[in-house]
DNA sequence: TTGTAAGCGTTATCAG
DNA sequence: CTGATAACGCTTACAA
């Protein structure tokens, strides 16, 4: 491989000054650079990232670990913020995943450290609150989509559920709808209870009685192998006797499952009952006919200011608050109609 | 941060010792290596990978160049599989992504190349023919889920639409159905093409006419701003005088159309009407109720054994056929029944 | 403005 | 079986 060694002996300068050239340092004549940019594009140089670093003890590279986003259709967005950050700041990113595996988990932070990671931001698919085995290792960490069990030693961003749900709700109740179903999230999700708090507390401002609301639960068990209720619930919802004219999906995907319910029983979507989703999974929430009105996870924005802010730390900032949030936007489209 | 150097210190010995103790290199006593190994967990000492590579010239790092693979839900497990076998074979994956721009793809290959990367994973989102801008460039390559458009440079390594689109046409004459209807794929996609093929030849060979099998083109346009027309088609097919006792379609993602149309005309899905898709995208396939029956993609093993192929060409290997393609499996759920 | 020399943390070579 | 020493490609410190 062609090394800062022979760009030097081909453009009759020292090694320094290629230096000099490549990281753009001052004081470099202006026919010196041209010269040596010359014999970097003859010799087809490319500078070596290991040497570089080794020398300076800094990688420049930040590590993604996470339990399974990457590898998971929901959260991907995230990932692409972070990459698209680190695309534009010059930064590699190395991606991990603990597949739910504290013992990977270790493996992974010994991997960081051999790589020398600056910085490291630690994923989740699904929000939630995490106990990292970080053990001994000690690298500047930013927390994305999940916050810390303890000690609020690491900065946080998340979405925030509620102030969605609560949107979501508004944009129902505004249309006049006044008895609303909700299935539920899997409440073992952290998004679950947010979003349904926010759901009865909106419903409570518009002056709605417990009983308009409709809650059933949706769905249940180990993430990835949980039973599912949601067609059933929402057939039972929907042949109550003051059925509701909206029902609320804990997410997008539950959404489908809605659907097919209401149109099995006879019913027109919106013109006789509307429905939203949560998330913006737009596989689904664009697919559905007609397409889904839902609050759309910031997951892309989560990624790149997650990413900034940790670099921000690396850089030895010390910035309050530690937790952040960002909010889930209303995406109307076409599935929620007014009464 | 703490050297091997530190490490020879504490434990007496030459940084050689314990460079071999580190490598599992032979010709080192029980004793001393126990001595080396203790002062290594003492001191907390990891490996420095740069370090590494800058002597040794391997990196043992591959690649993973891809349009929008990883930062889109559909072809995730591509990624994951690379990563499984990397993780399990002590190899560093980077991952970037082109987003299309070949721009940004030239700018990939120098990052990679400033890694010193020894081989790349050239994967799509979509079966497609690609021709790489890596330029000069010479690293070794396979292609994951696409091929080369010029020579055969590179191994390949592909799903087998057709063979997929087969064994689901067959799974449905064999159930009895006489009478197919088809909504297209976007033509763009290189599975559009075979998937249909598959179907039309299967269709013959069962002794059915052409006339028995309605086609029609659900999407058409550029890749992630498609017009969909699969409502409609579906709806059309199934509103014919003769129609169809089975349709199928072109992904899973489109039927979720599908089952809404044959819904709104008041079918219930499988008793009035099969449908099957294709891909195994699950948060769909198993989202749908009645579960769709589809072709599983298999993107897990095209990811898994692209790796393995990539470690061996890098290793030396040449290796026969360079192409080489993966079976789509019948994956049988409920959206079928005989007639 | 430019060059020389040292050193980063490893592995390779070869001698003991 | 073990160790001294060179070498990898680069940056840093300092000298010219």
């Amino acid at each position: 491989m062609v090394s800062i060694i022979s760009v030097a002996k081909a453009a009759g300068v020292s090694n320094k000054t290629v230096s000099r050239v490549i990281n753009g340092e001052p004081h470099v004549t202006e026919e010196t650079r041209e010269r040596v940019e010359k014999a970097i594009r003859d010799l087809g140089y490319v500078p070596n990232m290991a040497a570089r670093q080794i020398r300076s003890s800094r990688s420049n590279t930040f590590g993604i670990i996470t339990d399974y986003v990457s590898t998971t259709p929901y959260s991907v967005d995230i990932v692409r913020g972070i990459q698209d950050w680190a695309n534009a700041n010059g930064k590699t990113i190395l991606i991990a995943n603990t597949v739910g595996s504290s013992e990977r988990e270790a493996t992974i932070w010994k991997m960081f450290q051999s790589h020398r990671i600056d910085g490291v931001l630690y994923v989740t698919m699904y929000r939630r609150i995490v106990d990292p085995a970080a053990g001994d290792v000690s690298i500047p960490t930013v927390m994305v989509n999940c916050r810390p069990q303890t000690a609020e030693d690491w900065p946080s961003i998340e979405p925030d559920d509620f102030q969605g749900a609560q949107d979501l709700t508004r944009h129902l109740l505004e249309r006049g709808h006044r008895k609303i179903g909700y299935i539920r999230l899997n409440p073992i999700l952290l998004g679950a209870e947010l979003r349904l708090d926010a759901v009865r507390q909106t419903a409570r401002e518009f002056g709605l009685a417990d009983s308009d609301l409709s809650i059933r639960l949706g769905m249940e068990g180990p993430v990835g192998a949980e039973e599912n209720y949601v067609f059933a619930a929402a057939t039972e919802i929907l042949q109550q006797r003051d059925r509701p004219t909206a029902i609320m999906s804990g997410n997008d995907e539950m959404a489908i499952q809605i659907y097919i319910a209401a149109m099995a029983l006879g019913f027109r979507i919106p013109q006789d009952i509307s429905i939203v989703g949560f998330d913006d999974f737009r596989t689904v929430s664009m697919a559905l006919k007609p397409q889904l009105t839902t609050a759309a996870l910031p997951y892309y924005d989560l990624g790149l200011q997650g990413a900034e802010w940790l670099n921000r730390v690396v850089a030895g900032d010390k910035i309050r608050p530690s937790r952040r949030v960002l909010a889930c936007n209303l995406i109307e489209r076409d599935s929620v109609c007014s009464v």
